[in-house]
RNA sequence: GGGCGGGUAGCUCAAUCGGUAGAGCAGCGGCCUUUUAAGCCGUUGGUUCUGGGUUCGAGUCCCAGCCCGCCCA
């Protein structure tokens, strides 16, 4: 980036600063502003506090018809109310002696107007140089155009009327007057931040992927639908932490929010590849965690009867549609339940915050329309295999055919194992609206509780919703001993990266000697909830700052 | 990991068969007192992702690489 010099003339784009030649290189013609801006016009672009500032959309409620007629019929009885407003210009229109511009903030769009009449002569000459992307500051009545849009008529007061008293007690004007400016602040109109940076297209958006991810400063403010996910988002992570710190009363007691180590130094609770990080002063490796599961079961042993966590794990794998190496998951555990006590508050949560979060059970997915009344269908593992693909899923034979045919590599792996593969491939894809899938094979859920008088059948749920794995879920397994001998038993096939449990948590185990209530453990992952419930197709339009390689410019 | 598509001005995009890199908007200089993607006149702005190659001549064709997206594994 070029540093601007004032008074050395250089070759360079930016160095014109201070003459009027300057053109073509849109942030070298926002420099000279800069410069005049601080030079002629003696203010700083950058700005100061503004106290008594309303958003865009609370400015916009709080227009008055019947006063701005009144006002439009009679200059002097004038009872409109007058707001401070601040936010981005979008669209600048200059028609001479009048100038509009479209503000944005947070919560939507309004335009401002400032009139050569109405507005002091400096405050004048700042909305006409007001530049696309900059932050500025406007006050005056509200009233409409010829037209009937809502508009703030900037105005200084000094040049209309001295202000009311109920105005000046409404919004504090006096407060706002630094008292090492000469001018009122703001006075009709400031321009509050200069922008340096070109701005995106005013018609277009911003459309490039990779800028919008890498640039989300730009893609939030250029792109309002983009504000509204991330505005969802939160409202959605709100909303799961009040159900669960207050549930509805056939979910029982309350849950609560603890936070556990993300640095563990054995990874567990997963199947994944962890990332690994070093502790300089212990000397030892460090892993991020792929999962809070084996402390948050910890935490049942100590006497926590229900706990929950909404944060992040870390998984060292591949990046798409629907994974970011970073990803926030909601996990909880509940003593003395079971994963027919999880699907319970699985259904009941997600159609809760359907409902009260976007208006309806029933949401569009894409294409699709996805129905979250509850209950949910629920359907076991083994039948779901045999519905589609026509044969019993214990028959090895056909297994490995398939498994071949569809290309897997089924070599020394486990029946499970291949199972699996081929059943991701062949079921998952059939599952739109939101399915349990139950009792998986024991020998994939190393954690899980089994059926009674069914050792092969775990007692897990997985969730599927527009064919994504939305949540997982177990009895918790609670003997030390089965505990241990799962840990120590290696899964066949599974490779490298999916070899969760090579190293033992003896400690863990330990805990489960101690005593861990009999329970019911969920995991649902956050990110993928927010796509369904945002209708986003990719996690990153879900994730602020989703992971991307760095460029040679070192944008992150 | 594989296949397909894309990368050209600040933004959104063109560029015929390989033949002087363009438009709209933004920017800059003017005009304009109710605009709505305001309008009018004038005007600036390019490492065509990177590196090689073919060619009299490459945004275009070939090779390699980087990045992004989509689909598949």
């Amino acid at each position: 980036m070029t540093e601007s010099s004032k008074g050395k003339p250089q070759p360079d784009a930016a160095a014109g600063a201070a003459d009027d030649r300057a053109g073509g290189n849109p942030e070298a013609d926002r420099r000279v502003k800069i410069e005049k801006l601080r030079d002629e016009i003696g203010i700083d672009p950058f700005g100061r506090r503004v106290d008594g500032i309303v958003s865009l959309d609370e400015a916009r409620g709080r227009y008055d018809k019947v006063a701005d007629e009144a006002q439009k019929a009679d200059p002097a009885d004038d009872r409109r109310p007058v707001v401070r407003v601040a936010g981005r210009v979008v669209l600048h229109r200059d028609i001479g002696k009048l100038v509009f511009m479209t503000l944005r903030d947070a919560t939507g769009d309004l335009q401002v107007a400032a009139n050569k009449r109405h507005v002091a002569e400096l405050n004048f000459k700042l909305a006409k140089i007001a530049d696309i992307g900059d932050v500025v500051v406007a006050e005056g009545p509200l009233a409409a155009t010829k037209t009937g849009e809502i508009t703030v008529w900037a105005t200084s007061p000094q040049m209309e009327r001295p202000a009311t008293p109920e105005e000046l007690s409404e919004t504090k004007l006096l407060d706002y007057m630094p008292s090492d400016s000469a001018v009122p602040y703001p006075n009709g109109f400031e321009i509050a931040c200069k922008s340096l940076a070109p701005p995106p297209s005013e018609h277009y958006g911003l459309n490039d992927p990779e800028v919008r991810y890498r640039k989300r400063y730009m893609d939030l403010y250029a792109n309002p639908d983009v504000m509204a996910t991330f505005q969802k988002r939160s409202r959605i992570i709100k909303a799961v932490r009040d159900f669960l710190t207050n549930p509805p009363e056939q979910i029982g007691p309350g849950f609560l929010e603890v936070e556990t180590p993300m640095m563990q130094s054995i990874p567990g609770g997963a199947a994944a590849r962890p990332f690994t990080t070093h502790h300089n002063a212990l000397d030892i490796d460090l892993f991020l965690r792929i999962a809070p599961e084996l402390y948050l079961k910890r935490l049942l042993v100590g006497g926590m009867p229900r706990v929950f966590e909404i944060n992040r794990n870390f998984r060292n794998e591949g990046i798409d549609r629907s994974h970011n190496p970073e990803f926030t998951m909601l996990e909880l555990y509940q003593a003395f339940g079971d994963y027919n006590s999880m699907m319970q508050i699985t259904e009941t949560l997600i159609q809760h915050l359907a409902v009260t979060i976007c208006g309806s059970a029933k949401l569009p997915y894409g294409d699709m329309v996805i129905d979250y009344t509850a209950p949910f269908q629920r359907a076991p593992y083994h039948a779901l295999f045999e519905q589609y693909a026509g044969f019993p899923s214990d028959d090895d034979d056909k297994l490995s055919m398939l498994a071949m045919n569809m290309g897997l590599d089924v070599g020394g792996k486990d029946h499970d194992v291949v199972l699996n593969e081929v059943w991701e491939q062949l079921v998952e894809p059939k599952l739109v609206q939101p399915t349990f899938v139950i009792d998986y094979p024991a020998s994939l859920c190393p954690l899980t509780r089994q059926k009674v008088g069914q050792p092969q059948i775990a007692e897990r749920f997985e969730l599927f919703i527009a064919n994504m794995e939305l949540a997982n879920a177990y009895t918790e397994l609670n003997d030390p001993d089965i505990q241990k001998a799962n840990f120590e038993k290696q899964v066949k096939g599974i490779d490298d990266e999916e070899q969760t449990f090579r190293n033992m948590d003896h400690d863990f185990v330990e805990s489960l000697r101690v005593g861990m209530p009999p329970a019911g453990g969920l995991g649902i992952g956050i990110d993928r909830l927010v796509m369904l419930l945002t209708n986003s197709r990719s996690i990153r339009d879900v994730i602020l700052f989703p992971l991307m390689r760095p460029t040679a410019g070192n944008d992150q």
